[in-house]
DNA sequence: CGATCGTTTGAAAGATATCAAGACTCGTGG
DNA sequence: CCACGAGTCTTGATATCTTTCAAACGATCG
């Protein structure tokens, strides 16, 4: 709950604010609270006004969206460091998805108006912004080209091997969070998921809950059908 | 192919450009040339580095993505005035999307070094692709909630009533291209498209070719399930 | 007129979702 | 320590949706 290094600080040591002048410094500082919020707590809601430019310090959080229907799917996750929907922020529109934390995480908040005046005064700032935009940005356009282009199990295979290359390119690998919502970053039902999975149970991975051994790598890749544009360099 | 008007005076007259700086606006137009390009032209290639910021004054671009085994989809759809991928361009990385005219289109290039120069130095023009940058985040995340939490008829129902929209609010509206182009950008194939156009023709919409008279728009936007936060106000 | 392209339609196959039930894990409290 | 209950995950049967493949139709253009 409570601040335990400065606020300025923690700001100053922050690369995406190494930058700013002085002044610049100071008027974040005075419009921004440091926050730790625990997992499965809402940082805010679909169709809010956004009072805040979130900074996600540490942690990582799911953005949900949620059809009038009522179901919910996970269309991003935002990982610490970075800015939560900064789009939303700049232009002053309603948030399109919740905010939910996935672990226990700790967040910089700044008054928005304060962070939008900012941005007039600080190009190093408005540059900060520019390069997460579009980073977010490309991350989306990503996402269509595979929900598009790309079927349920060569969406599976690709998670996967995207996964492993995050967790240093090891053979055995963890499950981020519940394989519900993997389904939903995915794309489908959890029964999809499990099904898909299971498929590859015989000779490609090896699953004990959250713990996946991945067997046959080449298989794996060769499944997934891979993009060096959309999936990176070969893992 | 020769420019109309001199170029400093189509730069004059662009809101995008209004508030640089006359030196910024010097070698803008130093670094900067206007074309013409047909219809089916081909501005740039999936995967190719951006060596141009490209600004489309008139018509619109498709944004396409090939998979690797070949098939192509809409992904993103540009109109003018409009930035062609600033993300790609300020993060100096290569086109996730090929670049189709949809139809005869006037673009400025400004050479894509000289355009990351200038967003340093100038904070308008800074400001300027921020909130272009969002405007087409929110556009992704858009379509990203429409393609994984609604069933293809609410889709295309959807977009009808999004086309409705920009044709003037009148009940009779034309499809801007080719059915298979639409149902590329819907995520469906163009048999499915055409099958669920056919659904709607007994009563709902009446359609001779392009031309698409909607004949109950109560009936159609209880298919399409709107949500004003994706959809835009009531149409 | 014949060729090409976009569109529609039909039949069949395939993929995915839905519904329902059972298995499993994990934390709680008796 | 065990039993319970909530939540998650798996599995099976079925239904629905979507794609695929194939063919025919229609328009446009040389």
């Amino acid at each position: 709950m409570q601040p335990l290094s400065p606020l300025s600080d923690v700001i100053a040591a922050l690369p995406m604010f190494a930058g700013l002048s002085s002044e610049g410094r100071r008027i974040l500082c005075d419009a921004s609270v440091i926050q730790q919020a625990a997992r499965g707590l809402v940082l805010f809601e679909q169709g809010a006004d956004p009072n805040f430019q979130t900074v996600v310090l540490k942690g990582a959080v799911h953005l949900l969206g949620r059809s009038v229907q009522g179901q919910e799917m996970v269309i991003e996750v935002v990982e610490a460091p970075d800015l939560l929907l900064p789009a939303a922020v700049v232009s002053d529109s309603p948030y399109l998805m919740r905010a939910r934390c996935i672990e226990d995480v700790s967040v910089l908040m700044i008054k928005a108006d304060v962070f939008r005046g900012l941005l007039a005064s600080e190009p190093f700032l408005a540059h900060t912004v520019i390069g997460c935009l579009s980073g977010q940005f490309r991350a989306m356009v990503r996402q269509i080209m595979t929900l598009k282009l790309r079927p349920g199990p060569q969406r599976v295979a690709g998670y996967l091997l995207a996964l492993m290359r995050r967790q240093r390119n090891e053979t055995h690998l963890t499950l981020p969070y519940e394989k519900g919502l993997i389904a939903s970053q995915l794309g489908m039902t959890r029964e999809s998921f499990s099904r898909i999975l299971t498929s590859l149970q015989y000779g490609i991975i090896h699953m004990d809950g959250q713990q996946i051994q991945i067997c046959d790598l080449r298989a794996l890749r060769e499944l997934s059908a891979p993009d060096p544009l959309i999936d990176g360099p070969d893992p």
